[in-house]
DNA sequence: TGCTCTGGATTACAGTTGTAAGTTAATGTT
DNA sequence: AACATTAACTTACAACTGTAATCCAGAGCA
């Protein structure tokens, strides 16, 4: 049984990403990590923070005079959930097109290339 | 030079996909399209293409006493467009992880291996 | 101990989305 | 010609999003 995702929001996710590669974690360093790579004022940033524990993607508890926060769900169960929306979505579901296409998008290194077949033989043998 | 593209809801993309799929196309034939996979009323789907219009996505010339829809942006360049946003969300750019998240998501039939594996041997001479 | 600073909580506000119903104008039916 | 049907246009409305500013309480400083 699947336990039901929160639907994270485009910027919701860059918080997330934030908190899933250090947590617990702060809000001022949740915030410190985003300035480099966001436009956002912190105060921006606490009110997605918020709303991500209103969704119960992520708990907190206070810790001194601040409070850390932790995710709730993991990144592993989110990005499966939205891959498997984006194929559906927009390639009803057909995975080759969606490989040719990305390729438009950012060509693909050697090395990539190398470990995407890689990923398919193993997974091409055992089934 | 890439002309922007508008941003299409989820919602939408279903409406876009029936127009792409055949045009010009009525609303009524849309509704025809979409009922039997979706479960919207015909004036929601009116409101939907009504909302493609003033983003500018389709567009429209009446046709007797109906309108006939036409698509402004081509599917190739909203589904690159979408890939480019989602990897870039989701995975941070990195396309071997999305790949074998993707296989757990659905499970790929022997074909589609074949195929992939075309894809990467094709892309992986040419440069 | 009063003042300032900082982090959290509350409030704001317009645009988008999902989901439609109501209104109007033209078309076709008797 | 009056009426019924239908397509389009207008309006509705709450939830979610992006983007913050304001307000408040506790902590540290003078």
């Amino acid at each position: 049984m699947q336990k039901k995702l929160p639907k994270i929001s485009d910027a919701e996710w860059q918080v997330m990403k934030a908190i899933w590669a250090r947590h617990p974690i702060s809000a001022s360093e949740i915030t410190e990590a985003l300035t480099p790579v966001s436009p956002w004022k912190p105060k921006t940033i606490l009110t997605m923070v918020n709303r991500l524990v209103a969704k119960g993607a992520i708990g907190y508890r206070q810790k001194g005079r601040a409070n850390e926060y932790f995710p709730l769900v993991s990144e592993e169960e989110c990005t499966r959930a939205e891959s498997r929306s984006f194929l559906d979505r927009v390639y009803g579901g057909a995975i080759t097109p969606m490989l040719s296409q990305l390729f438009e998008v950012r060509p693909f290194s050697r090395q990539e290339i190398e470990e995407l077949k890689n990923i398919l033989d193993r997974k091409g043998k055992k089934p």
